[in-house]
DNA sequence: ATAGTTGCATACCGATTGGTATGTATGTAT
DNA sequence: ATACATACATACCAATCGGTATGCAACTAT
């Protein structure tokens, strides 16, 4: 395991990555792994996930993941932290923490998401709800991560929904903490239906449905 | 494997068990390994549960497993099939198909449950949800058995709501089939959020929520 | 140039997995 | 009483699991 570099790099790619790895060969086979891993994840769960499918998919070997991670449970934290975790920053908290209108936004994400969204996407659900759902009893790193990450989206709805009221864009009576977890709630519910039924188009309907609702809360002019 | 019996017994005990088995013995080391099957797929998920473990809890062997159920997956279906279904035929289906309250029988049902519900219940949150959730994806025999449950669920919700709207127990407007898929929906919610942050309370609460929600559909006299 | 670190490959390990083969005691039907 | 089906128990199996030990090539710092 590399969590303590004796040599301190300042080659130009650790710019843009930050330096877990000293030579850039090093962290690429990383971000491999870690993408195979959530692939491997997303479609079985962690518990199923198997580290031999991993390094089949990747053509990477034993060797090397532990080389990198120091065991299965420390790669899939790696998974949430970076490639989960990242991923939700870029769609749904950077767009909301620099909005005044954030019902046009979350429309926005709803309708970009759709239209990006694939059949399998569908079938297989939301990967942090499905960890979150999996592991949350069984391993205390997992809840608090997931927990964190969800409270985290909640409090930068409710700050975006407050400051779309200051702005005129959302009507003043609505309860912005309220909103909030009932807009997290409704898709979570949205994404489990599509997931139960197995069924894409069940998805699209229920975000259309999400998206007419929100206008709702859009003052008349 | 025992699906083809040679000998058709008309024993007493056959009124209340199906006759799966011809022996007494056999229907009740079967009901044993049913139970606790469904304790450890309620705790790991179904992939993850382990039949030695099941074996182990129970004191029943590995011969006797194999002599009720052709394998694994087999286990896993009669589960469902008679664990699951039978619980939730008798929590839900029958109390709503004989009602022309249904929102008197909800909230009973709501109260009661959180009156049983213990802090490991919310913790590991539904069985059939969990399921559905963990299992859709990977295996027709569990998506389709889960997601008829819910359809069942859904249809016998609206019909009940149709009848009580008839006997004035329920507010005209309501869209009987819109409600039904709310209340389903709500209810997974709390269960999946009761579950992501380990508490029970918060099940509670949300519980609290949705009894109340549904006094607004009651006329008012 | 050389010493030391990093990055990875190969081979191996015990434990556990779901599943099977075989033997036997108990019950049932005639 | 006898023939047969039922209901197990025991022992074994290959495959896979996560994890480790060791060796070596490539890169880095001096």
């Amino acid at each position: 395991m590399c969590f303590k570099k004796k040599t301190n790099s300042d080659a130009w790619w650790h710019l843009w990555k930050c330096n877990r790895c000293v030579q850039k060969r090093g962290e690429d086979t990383r971000q491999k792994l870690l993408q195979a891993a959530f692939d491997e994840i997303h479609k079985v769960g962690f518990q199923a996930a198997s580290l031999s499918k991993i390094l089949k998919n990747t053509g990477i070997t034993k060797g090397a993941l532990y080389h990198h991670f120091s065991n299965k449970l420390d790669l899939g934290y790696a998974v949430v932290d970076e490639v989960l975790f990242t991923s939700f920053k870029e769609t749904w908290l950077e767009p909301l923490n620099n909005t005044e209108d954030p019902i046009s936004v979350l429309q926005e994400i709803l309708i970009a998401s759709g239209d990006s969204m694939t059949d399998e996407d569908a079938r297989l659900g939301c990967p942090i709800h499905n960890l979150a759902q999996e592991m949350s009893p069984l391993d205390k790193g997992f809840q608090q991560r997931t927990v964190d990450i969800y409270a985290l989206w909640r409090k930068s709805l409710e700050a975006a929904i407050e400051r779309g009221k200051l702005a005129g864009n959302v009507v003043p009576e609505a309860d912005a903490r309220r909103l909030a977890i009932l807009f997290i709630a409704t898709l979570d519910g949205c994404m489990g239906l599509a997931k139960s039924t197995q069924r894409l188009e069940m998805l699209l309907e229920c975000g259309r449905g999400l998206i007419e609702h929100l206008e709702l809360f859009r003052p008349k002019k």
